[in-house]
DNA sequence: TAGTAAGCGAGACGGTACGTCTCGTCTTTCT
DNA sequence: AGAAAGACGAGACGTACCGTCTCGCTTACTA
């Protein structure tokens, strides 16, 4: 049994430290907002030596994204199996949620953000975030598609970018979602009258 | 007759001053990203001191905004006569083209990111941006409404977030966004099947 | 006769104006210190434009100067005729008290210091203070000593240095003067005993 | 053994860079005056960041006040053993020679002038540099008197004023300090003809 | 069972930008 | 033409973080 005293050190990898690292990052990131979130003041909040944090993660960002990638897999996994339009709706009625009531939702928005002031930052959340994401969803809306599901006007991609985009958007702009808009983006977003045209 | 060409000013505001920091602003945004905007280097780039700036603009986001009120009033007004579909899409495209080609379309979303690290800047920008605007569309919408050429599912808000949302989070991620995009949104949105539900 | 609720200005210099600079000046340095004796803080207190101090004095040093040539002619004025040791020991009180009394010679003090710092302020109050001094304080030792009422070992400059710089030291360092200092220093280096070199 | 050729040493204060940052100061000093000596000019110069300036010296008159402190026990250290006045004729000599000769001497002259400027100043120039010395002066003319070599008239802290304030004065006002001063201000002041009184 | 190599807390370092302050110059407007 | 008002370019102030570095320690693997 480690002494629970002070497990500290040795010449492996310290997982209290990380974890330490992810939640003062999380932390400060919902207290004090982006602005707080400096190198310095995680080390301080985590009791870690800020070498310990360049060490393992080259920017403060790429923290940020393992939270987000580990929470965002939590609180809103892509449905694998059912590809029906209401486990589609399930699927965006969860991601609103994620953006709107859980704190972890504020990450998402400050990488985003972030994203616009600094390419590197942009490249590595697209690559590591919402380009994996992207794929699973473009899936799911093929597989529902093909089922007879729903029927797009839009092609996936943009048709994802008119389901997540007001969702998005809304969150930026600190407006609600109202009750009732993910079913509508659903409708008339996925199963337009095709016809009318 | 005052002499239009007076150098400067005396006790009352420098113009030249005022408009080469504007300018001085947007272009190292749109050369060097928001990063690279500090007071210092507006500064510089402007020829003017520290001080000149820090007596009319609260901080380098006040610049921005002030640019961006300016550009947006010329590259996309909102329409105010005509409140046709097609007065809609058209004041839609506009908007894409200055999110996705115009330069000044990078300050747009430089000041949507920042409000997410900064509260001040959240509240700033809705209240002399978005406000406005949002304001504007609202009652181009209800007119359309009213005239018969909308019949949207959702409240003009929503609505005005499903139609602005997309084009937003495309230009946010570095997406296209793809021919045909704004007239699908516009027939999806404003014009749903209402009876089929 | 002028209105004299609002005398001010016209196109010849405004006395009043003179006057509150002066003192301001004075005031601001005796309550707050040289450090807090800028131009603007002057200006402000002497409820007069900046501009109008630097149309007539090239520095505040100059202003200091003009305050305290007019206050040391009033508080210790070179004894003219009766060149007596008791007229040189007198002198050397007044001076004495002057310096460690009178908040006025706080700016004796000031501008010594300020000509360390600074070479422009080094030749002004040589020139304009420190030389004219001299000449009549040289002047009373040379009438003093050709009636033999003094016999000093070291030349009339020296013997000055000599009888003034420990005064002048002494403030300087924030000593008291003791009593009788003045007197052992008239004693010592005016009438030292010759015959015993 | 200590490695003595130690470049940069961690976690521990950086010698080279203490050196470099109290010469900076000094030659600084020297070449331009005190008007020059920012704290910028001084990290510039000793090729030092402003921070480390600050870390370790409150103020710029500290760093003076290390390189006076340092440079006063070189230059006329207070002879310690032997209590003659040829000592004490000496180590005035010294000292006359460092005010007017040695470039070392301005910082002196500088500090006392701050004194005047700045309490703060006066306060650490007193408790770390003039009380230190006047301490051991006090000391040698004590044991000088007792021994018989000298009988001044004044108490010592007055006759240490009386010798050394005139060689203060002489440099303060940018006058020579005549050949034969020193002698004679150790006759006048150290052994007057107390008889003759 | 030592030696060694890596991780760690600590914190100094050279930099850069912050937002504030005062400088001395300038221009306008009023008297 | 003098004076009040105050904007302006310039540049130093003292602070906060950046990302790099070295130190002295603690541990776990290797010889």
């Amino acid at each position: 049994m480690p002494d629970s005293r002070r497990p500290r050190s040795g010449n492996r990898r310290d997982e209290a430290a990380r974890l330490a690292v992810l939640h003062a990052a999380d932390d400060l990131l919902v207290e004090h907002g982006f602005a707080a979130l400096t190198v310095e003041a995680i080390a301080r909040r985590a009791g870690v030596a800020k070498q310990t944090i360049y060490r393992w993660w080259p920017s403060k960002v790429e923290i940020l994204l393992d939270t987000l990638i580990e929470d965002s897999a939590k609180r809103f996994p892509v449905p694998e199996g059912k590809a029906t339009a209401e486990a589609i709706r399930g699927y965006l009625r969860a991601f609103a949620r994620f953006l709107t009531r859980d704190p972890a939702g504020k990450v998402l928005l400050a990488l985003l953000a972030q994203a616009q002031h600094d390419p590197a930052t942009a490249e590595s959340f697209r690559e590591r975030y919402l380009g994996p994401r992207r794929e699973q969803e473009r899936a799911l809306l093929t597989r529902a598609t093909e089922a007879g599901e729903i029927a797009p006007r839009l092609g996936p991609d943009a048709a994802l970018d008119a389901l997540v985009g007001p969702l998005v958007y809304a969150a930026l702009t600190g407006a609600a979602v109202p009750r009732g808009m993910v079913s509508a983006l659903v409708e008339d977003v996925l199963k337009p009258a095709l016809p009318a045209n």
